[in-house]
DNA sequence: GCCGCTAAGTACGGTACCGGACAGAGTTGA
DNA sequence: TCAACTCTGTCCGGTACCGTACTTAGCGGC
């Protein structure tokens, strides 16, 4: 599970792998930057490495929310594939980091040929609808304290270390909250002795009390990924 | 945009619609059947014609919140084509009406051909993935007056008529919340002459005004299925 | 007619989160 | 060294919704 490469481009077989790695460049993302804007037509995909990526909604009086995270489990720009070529979500780089960029017409005429890839980006994207339903409960039903938790958590487990860089004020942003919320929540965990953080650092240090503190929101989404998308790599 | 027919179905070419004319079995569908459970694998999927169903995500608890509404802008059971074969979620009929369901493998190899159902199917799962996101932030962010206002424009928009048979109960676990808080919605818009219920039979008078109490994201994922799926029917 | 059931209305304290405002604390740079 | 800025901590009133409990209204069956 070492996030040192793509899990989908990983589970390629070898000859779809070598057919796709001239295509693929791997780019730098900065924490912050865009990914792709709400009704704009997509013109890459990305497959993160080391770095993560939040789908955000945002409304029009400016307040947002997480709809799902996408890391080296999966690929940001679905909606190229799905056919509409543009959602009105935003994609936001929550960690910076590498991922492996590729154009568009590549991945879509890849797409077609109906091969390893095309079963592989469909599984990935039933992942990712079982990640935003559970997202839509989890936002009805459960206290700020245990999506704090579960954020970490998505997080934790598309990062090599277990060192956030995250200022409160962006973690309210992802979970649609004000940063007073966060901050109380945080505050728990922090005297709990389960995190330690100051200053936009964040450092997990009993990453099972965090589970224990979370709802099964977390569990439930892991064991669907885990079902749909089996690590079986192969390169 | 007379309910009458499924409009996936009805935007197939002649020769795709002819080739699966034999394999759709008419049903129907009663108040409060479940087409599948969470983590059950689908034997069927479903065209509703004049029936609502409701994508329910329930939790550990019994607490449920619905994810996404279906009705014959759609199908049920896009699992099957995405290569999960089940999802967490439950599927409940909201409104009791037709159906065409087809066998799972039919539908399958339907999908393999790569033609116009695929086409379809895909797209119309982006525009499912579109309102599970909307839902997701409509819960964090909008009051339960506005969320009972857009669940009843989702309704209207599939059926034929402006009635609808539900009480307050049934709607209060759909928006996962209480019966009371729906008492209360509903109270008002009935003051405001917007709708007139009485046990289990709402009958809406005015879509305008309630329209209007709504939040935004009744036409963003309005907006997003009518680009994603125009209603280009051809028999 | 009365009983029984279901749907709908009401009440009341509790709480999680919001809104705004402000005070320290650490970091950066002139 | 001081100023400016960012990030964090705290306070307080307001409100939307929860949890529990109870009452009223309509509708059907024996």
């Amino acid at each position: 599970m070492a996030p040192s490469r793509n899990h989908l481009l990983a589970a390629l077989p070898n000859s779809d792998f070598n057919r796709l790695t001239p295509h693929l460049r791997l780019v730098s993302l900065s924490l912050g930057e865009a990914l792709y804007e709400s009704g704009i037509a997509l013109r890459h995909v990305y497959f993160p490495i080391d770095s993560i990526v939040s789908l955000l909604n945002v409304m029009a009086d400016g307040a947002s929310a997480e709809i799902a995270v996408v890391g080296n489990d999966g690929v940001v720009g679905v909606s190229l594939f799905m056919g509409g070529e543009s959602t009105p979500s935003r994609a936001v780089v929550q960690s910076a980091g590498h991922a492996y960029r590729m154009r568009a017409a590549i991945l879509k005429s890849e797409f077609t040929r109906a091969g390893a890839m095309q079963h592989l980006l469909l599984r990935y994207t039933q992942a990712l609808l079982t990640q935003m339903a559970q997202t839509a409960v989890c936002n009805r039903h459960h206290t700020l304290d245990q999506q704090l938790c579960r954020w970490l958590l998505l997080s934790l487990d598309r990062l090599p270390t277990s060192e956030l860089a995250m200022t409160q004020d962006l973690i309210a942003n992802m979970l649609g909250v004000r940063r007073e919320g966060v901050n109380d929540a945080a505050g728990k965990l922090q005297d709990a002795g389960l995190i330690q953080y100051s200053r936009g650092h964040i450092v997990v240090l009993d990453r099972l009390g965090i589970e224990a503190r979370t709802c099964e929101c977390y569990s439930v989404v892991k064991r669907e990924s885990d079902r749909l998308l089996p690590d079986k790599a192969v390169h």
